[in-house]
RNA sequence: UCCUCAGUAGCUCAACGGUAGAGCAUUCGGCUGUUAACCGAAGGGUUGUAGGUUCGAAUCCUACCUGAGGAGCCA
């Protein structure tokens, strides 16, 4: 007996064939039922008919709880009437573990409220929705490292314990190392990208990244990952073209490959078809007078806040770039504009459809005095930083590079409403179980 | 940290000062093509916690706890 998923059903017609997976749902009318069974890569409509059957296998069938796990063995045949097109006829079936009807499953294929699916997170990722987004976030981060992997990158990954905080300003998770000695969790991989791209050239980062400011909104987490390039040799224009093409790259993979999944999720394909260079750039400058003009009360020298970026955001039916953002606003390392310096060269792309700021980065200050300048400026703690600035004396060059959030992306993509659905187990303030 | 809202059956909600209810889930019964199947019946409650007002509180008041949304900050 051959044992397939779900996902190869077409290609076993007419064969006996067996599937493993957990029963997702159960009708039976009196002599006949339809067990649909999940198994990971699909859901399979079987059906049990009493009198082709053992007794004691439709009975065992007929009975079944949600969520019990099950081997099926039958032929399967096309089935119009069947979701998914295909249906099983069940010739026996063999139930691993039967869940207690006395404690049935608790994640119904009714309506939940969102503290009991959090607080079930470790079931409701068996749910359809939450499975489609799940499958989306796979294809989002294998696109992304073959985009910059058949792109002459090398994925050189950052500490996750770093001695000091990445950018100074924001709060960081402190963490005891052994004896007498604070470690913390990396906000960012940047700084090391710095690096590891004057060794190699062109590199990547991927990893979680960790913030500490008590945000309580639907487009944070404490505990994210992060897919961080960074380029030797190269400015904010070369920025904004691998942001560019890596964004078509990403979008053009998950409509490939994961038609099916965005129709579970209802989302829109038009929209994200839409999703082809070259895409809108604007200055900061035009930036905060349009959206002056669209009644914020936004002033210059201030950042975008959230509905900053989905009123600007509104304008396009493809990403946007905003770029050269006062220097007062941006982290320290970021190079000024050599017109009017108290710009910097960093550059936000805001994903459409009031999705926001999916990726930040820009142009890195390569000057040494410049740089030690603006950690005095900053206050930062120079001790902590003289690694930082070798890079600065031996072999120094322009050098570029962003960091793009993969839930945020993710969310976008999904067309759902909330990060924490991106993630298989979100940590978020005030939430950190299961 | 601040502002707003919400906690009633396992779940989603109703009852808004006068006997705590429905759908789903569970159990029992019926049904040979169901699509979050349907039909009949049963069990299931210290209304988040602690005080207060009242003849009487799920309902009004106060504090606290828990959660959600938003602000600031950011990806």
């Amino acid at each position: 007996m051959t044992r397939i998923t779900i996902s190869q059903a077409a290609q076993h017609l007419g064969k006996p064939v067996e599937i493993a997976g957990w029963l997702y749902n159960l009708r039976s009318s009196g002599k006949i039922c339809f067990p649909q069974i999940r198994d990971g890569s699909g859901i399979m409509q079987c059906v049990a008919v009493k009198a082709q059957l053992p007794e004691a296998v439709f009975d065992a069938l007929k009975k079944l709880t949600q969520e019990s796990s099950v081997i099926v063995r039958g032929k399967i045949r096309a089935e119009q009437r069947a979701p998914g097109g295909f249906e099983m006829d069940v010739e026996d079936a063999e139930v691993v573990q039967r869940v207690d009807e006395e404690k049935p499953y608790p994640v119904s294929l009714k309506e939940h409220g969102p503290d009991f699916l959090l607080d079930h997170r470790h079931l409701w990722i068996r749910s359809r929705k939450q499975h489609a987004v799940l499958h989306v976030r796979h294809e989002v981060i294998k696109a992304v490292r073959d985009y910059f992997d058949s792109n002459g990158f090398t994925l050189c990954d950052t500490p996750i314990f770093t001695p000091a905080a990445c950018e100074g300003t924001t709060t960081v998770f402190e963490v005891d190392y052994f004896e007498d000695e604070k470690v913390y969790l990396t906000q960012s991989g940047q700084l090391y990208n710095e690096a590891t791209a004057a060794a190699f050239g062109k590199v990547y980062t991927f990893g979680p990244a960790f913030r500490a400011e008590k945000s309580k909104t639907r487009r944070h987490l404490t505990e994210f990952w992060m897919v961080e390039p960074e380029m030797a040799y190269a400015t904010l224009d070369d920025v904004k073209r691998v942001a560019e093409e890596m964004i078509c790259f990403v979008v053009g993979r998950v409509l490939a490959n994961r038609r099916a999944e965005l129709a579970v999720l209802e989302r829109e394909v038009t929209k994200l078809e839409a999703v082809k260079g070259p895409f809108p750039h604007i200055s900061y400058d035009d930036a905060v007078k349009t959206l002056q003009k669209k009644g914020s009360n936004i002033q210059w020298g201030g950042d975008l806040g959230g509905t900053d970026e989905t009123l600007l955001s509104e304008n396009y039916d493809r990403p946007v770039m905003v770029d050269r953002y006062p220097a007062q606003i941006k982290a320290f390392y970021f190079q000024p504009d050599p017109v009017r310096p108290e710009l910097a060269l960093g550059v936000d792309v805001l994903a459409p459809e009031g999705y926001g700021e999916i990726i930040g980065g820009g142009q890195r200050i390569h000057d040494l005095a410049l740089l030690e300048q603006r950690l005095e400026e900053h206050k930062l703690p120079r001790e902590a930083f003289e690694w930082y600035l070798d890079l600065r004396r031996f072999g120094s060059v322009p050098h570029a590079g962003f960091g793009m959030g993969i839930e945020r992306c993710v969310t976008w993509l999904c067309g759902i409403d909330h990060l924490r659905e991106t993630i298989p187990f979100p940590r978020m303030l005030y939430r950190t179980r299961p």
